[in-house]
DNA sequence: TCATCAATTGTTATCGATATCATATTGTCG
DNA sequence: CGACAATATGATATCGATAACAATTGATGA
């Protein structure tokens, strides 16, 4: 399609455009403004002949729909305000496409922020975002800053958190434990008989659902009698690719007899064992390594990586449904907890069979 | 943070939100609301001592300005309308990155759709952005159907077109030549002795900074005489790592003399990559594979990937400083296209030295 | 035939902020 | 000291749609 359909000289250039409202539509279809309005939306009582009309002056007369004029005197602003730590992790954008088709044919929209998994800058976002008047916020984790509750609190619109189950939750949760998952992955490997454990995750706890995969390792591995386990901090998280295989040499620096080591995500995972790989060592005749996540990347290369499953889509999916039925049923519904699945996943690289690998 | 910082019973339900206005913020200080509105701007003259006092009630009050009610009578809704074809790939999460820092500090917002390769599900998009009356608005590519071009001159606000070179752009272009970038990698990699050239690509012309890719590839193989290329073409874009995998290996089977196959994007050079390892051929001492676009994985893996690299991040950001520029200079700026740069990444797995892999 | 009702359309006030213009206050300088 | 500028603040109209209620029309039924 060329620009041509649009001729040079009718091409307006930015700052001429002319706004048309909706009394110009009416005015040019010979019924009110009111009518107008009604014709956009589908429940209202219009005469099908009429709309038919209108829309055709609509259309000819190249007509958009103003909503902003609209959510202020409905006081719906048709918005769902959204935070995730990052986008550039295929974790949450898989969480935010959920929700994004969730909302799909709803009339609402998602406003999406990044909080770089810092609750300051989730704390700004949160105002920022309130200023548009979201009808229900979508966040992730738990860990919020006071100011951060309040306003939230105030705004009196449903607020959803993901991806962890918070101590104290301000209203509905969907997701899972992190703790849990990884002490599920820690049993399953102790139960084929891995006894050495090492862990590679970041320095600090700004990403919580880190530190609660991190608190699950330890916890699980002292259970079983094998701790303590061999930790490995590496880095401000969300750790890369690169830092896991700088992690994964000083890890076997300092522990050389590590049997099999478990990452924070596949994304270190997959750094540790092409930096392993790279150097002559075999995953997992001589070590094994497991990730978390299930990331595409995990299923492709060579070896598969063995991790946690996480319905990331689902939870962003869920939250927005949640988040819907709130705002359908009169937001009567009480506060409650969403539980999304995850499971283990065993490929090769913790195949005690030894690697595939030539 | 606790939820303890907001007592049980002071906690609002939602629904009950207690909905404050700026003229209730100015009884409370004793002046009026239009002093309230210019305190929250820095421009405006409002005495330092009333800002002071102002702000003091905004956070005893807990007010949060509504900006939509704002952008009604000021005619500026703060918001620039983004739309990238996906943002679970980590190209063009990097440019939405690049477009938020941008607008960090601006004042204006991203909103963000997904068009899914499909120009229909753009044309959709762009007439839901248009209702919020964005002040500018990015697209990816430029392939836009006629109607979509159509709202775009209507709506008489600056665009930019990403990633490409349109033929005939609306406006502003940031981006490169897709077509250019990949006979470039042809010519490097024929450079080095490579003569038999294989291609991996999607099916359709969806993806058209696929397509593009695709037709550098065959012209340049044809002007060094070494074509007719080998064109593989499997599943919708954007395809992915695992389709990579199956696509090589017809591609293998059909010509399995290939010295060297390019691939439209890293993804499926990833998976590609991986397929041969599995099957026992050494890359690039059996078949030497390159991708496009410098996902991190590529510079991660084993062996390493030659690709072009691309300034992702740097095209979001300058297609928002653009777009800023043409809001300032009260929107004179002439259409024009600002090139953003790329360049060939030579790694192991076009290594006419052989592998590293033992 | 007239009351009643449903369907369709119109009228008016309003959402909550800001643009614009008016006014009050203070300060400056010849 | 008076005039004028600069600064600070207020009053009012308005942005463009929709809520709420009113009015009109035709149909139905006792």
């Amino acid at each position: 399609m060329k620009n041509e359909d649009v001729p040079k000289d009718k091409r307006l250039k930015p700052g001429e455009a002319q706004k048309l409202t909706m009394a110009e539509v009416a005015k040019y279809v010979g019924v009110s403004a009111m009518t107008v309005s009604r014709a956009f939306r589908q429940d209202a009582s219009v005469s099908e002949e009429t709309r038919k009309r209108i829309m055709e002056a609509v259309d000819a007369l190249g007509y958009v729909l103003d909503l902003s004029a609209g959510s202020l005197s409905s006081r719906r602003s048709g918005f769902i305000a959204a935070l995730v730590p990052s986008i550039n992790n295929s974790n949450f954008s898989d969480t935010a496409r959920g929700m994004t088709d969730a909302l799909q044919n709803t009339g609402l929209q998602l406003l999406l922020g990044y909080t770089d998994y810092s609750a300051e800058k989730e704390e700004e976002l949160i105002e920022a975002m309130l200023r548009r008047r979201p009808e229900g916020i979508i966040l992730t984790g738990g860990s919020h800053t006071a100011r951060a509750r309040r306003m939230l609190a105030k705004a009196g619109i449903p607020v959803v958190e993901t991806w962890e189950l918070p101590e104290d939750p301000i209203n509905q949760v969907v997701g899972f434990s992190n703790s849990e998952a990884m002490a599920l992955l820690v049993r399953t490997l102790a139960g084929q008989g891995y006894r050495k454990f090492g862990y590679i995750g970041g320095t600090t706890a700004r990403d919580t659902r880190g530190s609660q995969r991190r608190s699950g390792f330890q916890k699980t591995v002292e259970e079983l009698g094998l701790g303590p386990g061999r930790m490995i901090s590496f880095g401000v998280p969300p750790i890369t690719m690169e830092q896991g295989g700088q992690a994964i040499v000083s890890l076997l620096e300092r522990w050389p007899d590590t049997e099999v080591v478990l990452c924070v995500s596949d994304l270190s995972a997959f750094g540790a064992i092409m930096e392993c790989t790279r150097r002559g060592m075999k995953v997992p005749r001589d070590i094994a390594i497991a990730g978390f996540g299930d990331y595409e990347i995990s299923s492709i290369c060579h070896p598969r990586i063995t991790t946690i499953n996480v319905d990331c889509y689902g939870i962003g999916r869920q939250a927005a449904a949640r988040l819907l039925d709130t705002l359908h049923t009169g937001e009567a519904t009480g506060d409650e907890i969403t539980l999304t699945g995850y499971k283990v996943v065993l490929r090769e690289s913790t195949d005690r069979n030894g690697a595939p690998t030539d």
